[in-house]
DNA sequence: CCCGACTCTCAAAGCGCTTTGATAGCGCGC
DNA sequence: GCGCGCTATCAAAGCGCTTTGAGAGTCGGG
């Protein structure tokens, strides 16, 4: 069924019944409510290709996920991300482009989703220190925000983030508190921006207490279960060992806590951690009490902001730009202790 | 830059130029040159929206991601899966459309992406035994390919598959030859098809032993972390402890994990456990010896091909329904032992 | 009774592409 | 020299929608 049709069967014009579908004025109330029926009752959705020819609007937001060749990892995140900005976009009418691209291609596919006009606007992921993809689409004009921020950027563009830099001073601060002095950071990889932050803030709170950061007690990979697990065990086994480790992701904390027991050690005794939690909905933290002490933020949410923040700027290229920063929630669990005298 | 410019500029018509950058043998080799160069050069791409409006193909395929309102959980293959089918999509030129959905808005989901002619088809997740969007899909006429099977389905359709019977049929019978006779099995949400084959596989391979299914070592849930740990605390410390666990997923064999840990006990020694795993990028299972023993599929591969037979399809609805069963490798890993004497 | 204002509806153009059917030009054989 | 079959190109219709500009009808005020 498409609009001819439907006009033809209701006997008036295609004119009338699009603009009554669309709520414009110029129609009589009683007509309204009869084009309204019948196009519920043949169950009639306009040709969304047609549609968005004819005015303009993709109504559809693009999401590129790189894919390092080197690595081959997907960002865990993603998924609760996308689900968040999903909901979003359900509840607008939007959909949501999605591509899959080599780390490499991320250019041609930007200036591709441009040329094709098959989108809107599209949101930045994983944003590095200094971020080319920020000049690029400004420089071709396709809306967009950035779900983190690019440090280095030299144009105002919009974002949302999470405050990394104090949640990591917060959680770096508990640490100390609880009398820990040899605290190691495994941090994701610190080309991008928010592991940047993250380190800043345990280095400040550290320097704050009259520390000197360790080089020996910070590591900088990709966020994985091996890694943590690897990481901590070869300090543990080092001649001075830390007793707290503050961990970038849920997943590194997972393996540090298994090289915890593999040495006969007892997390929230021996090792203290506090790990950064994006609130993942399949890996969650404990269920009704947090196992791990951790700063919070729930990427899921963080999605469905940014859609929003996204729509707004679409709806209204001229707005001054948006930017959001959220602060991260810290919640103690049984993964912290005060530390162990070890003289 | 569009055709019409891209045509004056060429001072040839549309025609011929659409003729040239599509293939079309009428068009005199020199003067496709000249049109590529200059498409090249501009950087000429169809509007992707007038294409699809003229051809009556979207190139795009939907991906429907429903949202449990219950355990409101995003399903961690999806990541993974979608990577893998958004490398066939890309190469192929085709787009990937995802929806978010709440569970009960499948249908109308459904409906609408074929109505307003977004999408040329669908890629069916996490069917059911008796799933209901098989023949509604068939009904309205979508050309679909299911990620996994729907035993209970009355029509015949196209899927992709692991052979889940088969591979938990095979861990059972691993454990069983190292002389494990009780064995819990910790699967997922027992109205997935999936986990009603993995069952199956188990209580057959048990019963080609001689020995009896005890409900009391039998559990379904939704695959989570916390869901392993509280299983496997509540069987070990009954009066008739399992020694060894089957589990569904990597993330449930990590709780278990820690549960034997909390316990005092040694995994691979007191405990063995075996679990399915789907080689999820950033939940490896240990990096260059695998930590646990497990039946393993890549969900990235499964996504690969499940696009490529969808396109397939596509391209020729008349082909008789495609399938696929995948065969999991297992892998001996640290997690298996033994069963030790208790007399 | 006429005119302007207002309401409701319509025909048609346009969005950027593909595809159909037509045409111009050319060499060749009879 | 004419017609035939090719090749290379073109004009125009059509995909399904929105939107412009115009027209038909109604009503009330002067």
């Amino acid at each position: 069924m498409n609009l001819k049709q439907l006009s033809e069967t209701l006997g008036l014009s295609q004119t009338t019944v699009s603009r009554a579908l669309n709520g414009y004025p110029e129609v009589n109330e009683e007509t309204r409510r009869r084009v309204m029926e019948a196009a519920r009752r043949h169950d009639y959705r306009p040709n969304t290709r047609a549609k968005s020819l004819a005015t303009g609007r993709a109504m559809a937001i693009g999401h590129v996920i790189p894919i390092s060749t080197k690595h081959e990892i997907v960002n865990p995140i993603f998924a609760d991300f996308i689900a968040g900005a999903g909901e979003t976009y359900t509840k607008m009418g939007y959909d949501m482009l999605l591509s899959v691209v080599p780390d490499a291609d991320q250019a041609r596919c930007y200036r591709e989703m441009k040329a094709k006009r098959n989108v809107d606007g599209v949101i930045l992921h994983g944003p590095h220190f200094d971020d080319s993809r920020i000049p690029l689409l400004t420089e071709i004009g396709l809306p967009f925000i950035v779900h983190g921020r690019s440090t280095n950027a030299a144009l105002p563009y919009s974002w949302l983030d999470v405050n990394s830099r104090r949640a990591f001073e917060r959680a770096t601060g508990l640490l100390l508190d609880l009398g820990h002095r040899r605290i190691a950071l495994l941090n994701g990889l610190e080309h991008m921006d928010f592991a940047l932050r993250r380190r800043a803030g345990y280095s400040a709170a550290l320097q704050a207490a009259g520390l000197e950061t360790d080089p020996a007690l910070m590591r900088s990979e990709e966020m994985t279960e091996g890694y943590g697990h690897r990481a901590a065990m070869e300090m543990l086994r080092g001649d001075a060992p830390p007793t707290a480790f503050l961990t970038s992701s849920l997943i590194i904390a997972l393996g540090v806590r298994r090289a915890v027991e593999e040495l006969g050690l007892k997390m929230g005794r021996d090792v203290s951690i506090v790990t950064h939690d994006d609130e993942l909905s399949y890996l969650r933290n404990g269920e009704d009490i947090p196992i791990y002490t951790a700063v919070r933020s729930s990427v899921r949410e963080a999605g469905r902001m940014a859609a929003e923040m996204l729509i707004r700027r679409i709806a209204d290229p001229t707005l001054p730009h948006l930017d959001r920063l959220l602060e991260a929630e810290l919640t103690i669990g049984q993964s912290t202790g005060p530390a162990p005298d070890r003289n």
